[in-house]
RNA sequence: GUGGGCGUAGCUCAGUUGGUUAGAGCGCCAGGUUGUGGUCCUGGAGGCCGGGGGUUCGAGACCCCUCGUCCACCCCA
């Protein structure tokens, strides 16, 4: 056994799986900067406050948030989520809205780590600030929806719900806390701690014995005020109009406290484990506000690549894509001819790779059938004194002699086809 | 944070009721093939059996602790 391993909950993201990642975020970057969105690279930590302004009754800020204090005495911490540090950074740089951003990069929970949960994860995102129409927050919806299907992805079910204005929400959580208190012996003991700290999550409860309960609890629907219904019902307009299918979930009301109005979610079904959940959103007018900056319009979703990833697995779709060199050097002389081959073909645009060390020619062609490369070309004594290469094809198993001196432009040729 | 399963070679795993120098397949290296990979054959390297303590004449096997990992709960992406 190693001395060291990787922390828990974190890893090395090793090929072909990093390669898979990383078209993972050129495939997203591709899709949301074509719809006006532009990079944004937050630091990955920040003054602790400006998380805890994702609210108290959080656990992502109660319980999982890596924090410490640095060596000026700031009190720092990792980023749970970037939504705070947009928000942050609207307030700090006051850009001109529409202000639309996308991002992709880690963040940090201290949590217990499981199949589709670590403590460093990472998530690719937009956010939109200053925007209060409904055809925004169907845009947003319907980035996520047109993203899952670039990636081939099919068994992906969205859920659409609304919390009203923040006045609204208050109301209904209390609404809510009285009416499950009331039936709190049918409650599990799960839900109960849940009560107190948040009975709007009562409503996410799976538990079975919680059903009952959880159906006869009074609709937000219900009790949000009539521009809170009216923006609810033009987002699902603007939805029907592109064709993007929803459910309406009126129980939906997700993890984070600073959600208002429209709130949504991207749920597998390919995945059998707990961790269905790919991705989520909403609205969260007020939290550049709650951050020191004028009252802002805001919308956006965050996508887990993990957990996006295993339903990919689920699905057998988008696979990792191939990073296998162009050519494979194979140089039983002294090495040199390698050295310059590789370095002349790099130059023009031909992925090259070679053996080290002067191995033999069959441990040389081995490595030459490993790297995947669909060329080889051999260079021996032989070739040496009448400056020539042999260039074979390795699923063919075919070689001709190639003069040194035509190589380039010869593999040029055979590559396009 | 709570509960349960599992830690033996780089990987996937065997290892009888505790009994000598701990095994297989795959992978890796070399040779068979003095200029040729993928198939085949032969050989080789590679293990403080996660760590610490205990029981025992003797522990990879049993007990305790600890760390890691997986699963469920909680929470969430």
């Amino acid at each position: 056994m190693p001395d060291f391993k990787t922390s828990p909950g974190t890893r090395d993201i090793l090929a072909p799986d990093s390669s898979r990642w990383r078209a993972f975020q050129n495939i997203f970057a591709t899709n949301v900067e074509a719809a006006g969105y532009s990079y944004i690279i937050p630091p990955m930590f920040e003054d602790l406050d400006v998380f805890l302004r994702l609210g108290e009754a959080t656990e992502v800020v109660t319980k999982e948030m890596y924090d410490f204090h640095d060596k000026g005495g700031r009190h720092i911490a990792l980023r749970p989520e970037q939504t705070a540090s947009v928000c942050r950074a609207f307030v700090e740089h006051r850009p001109t809205t529409p202000w639309k951003v996308w991002y992709s990069g880690p963040n940090f929970r201290y949590e217990k780590p499981q199949q589709g949960r670590y403590r460093q994860f990472d998530q690719v995102g937009i956010e939109a600030l200053g925007v209060d129409d409904a055809f925004l927050d169907a845009e947003v919806i319907a980035l996520a929806s047109s993203f899952y299907a670039a990636l081939g992805l099919k068994q992906v079910e969205l859920s659409i719900n609304t919390l009203g204005d923040s006045g609204d929400r208050e109301n209904y959580s209390q609404l809510l806390a009285a009416y499950f208190s009331k039936h709190e012996t049918k409650l599990t003991a799960e839900s109960k701690a849940t009560l107190t700290r948040n009975p709007l999550r009562v409503l996410d409860s799976k538990r079975e014995p919680d059903q009952e309960v959880i159906a006869g609890a009074p609709r937000i629907r219900e009790s949000i005020s009539k521009s809170a219904s009216e923006h609810f019902s033009a987002v699902l307009r603007a939805l029907d109009a592109l064709n993007v299918s929803y459910k309406i979930n009126d129980r939906l009301v997700r993890g984070l406290d600073y959600y208002r109005r429209t709130t949504f979610e991207f749920v597998s079904t390919s995945l059998e484990a707990a961790h269905t959940a790919i991705g989520g959103g909403g609205r969260y007018d007020g939290l550049v506000e709650a951050l020191g900056g004028p009252a802002t319009a805001g919308i956006g979703f965050a996508l887990g690549l993990d957990r996006t990833l295993l339903a990919c697995d689920a699905e057998g779709v988008f696979a990792a894509p191939s990073t296998d060199v162009d050519v494979f050097v194979v140089d039983t002389v002294d090495g040199t001819h390698a050295h310059e081959l590789c370095h002349q073909l790099r130059a023009n645009g031909i992925r090259a790779d070679r053996a080290y060390d002067l191995r033999s020619i069959k441990a040389q062609m081995k490595s030459a059938d490993r790297s995947g490369a669909r060329f080889a070309l051999i260079v021996g004594s032989d070739e040496v004194s009448n400056s020539t290469v042999m260039l074979r094809e390795m699923v063919l198993g075919k070689q001709n002699s190639v003069l040194r001196k035509d190589v380039l432009s010869e593999l040029s040729i055979l590559l396009k086809k």
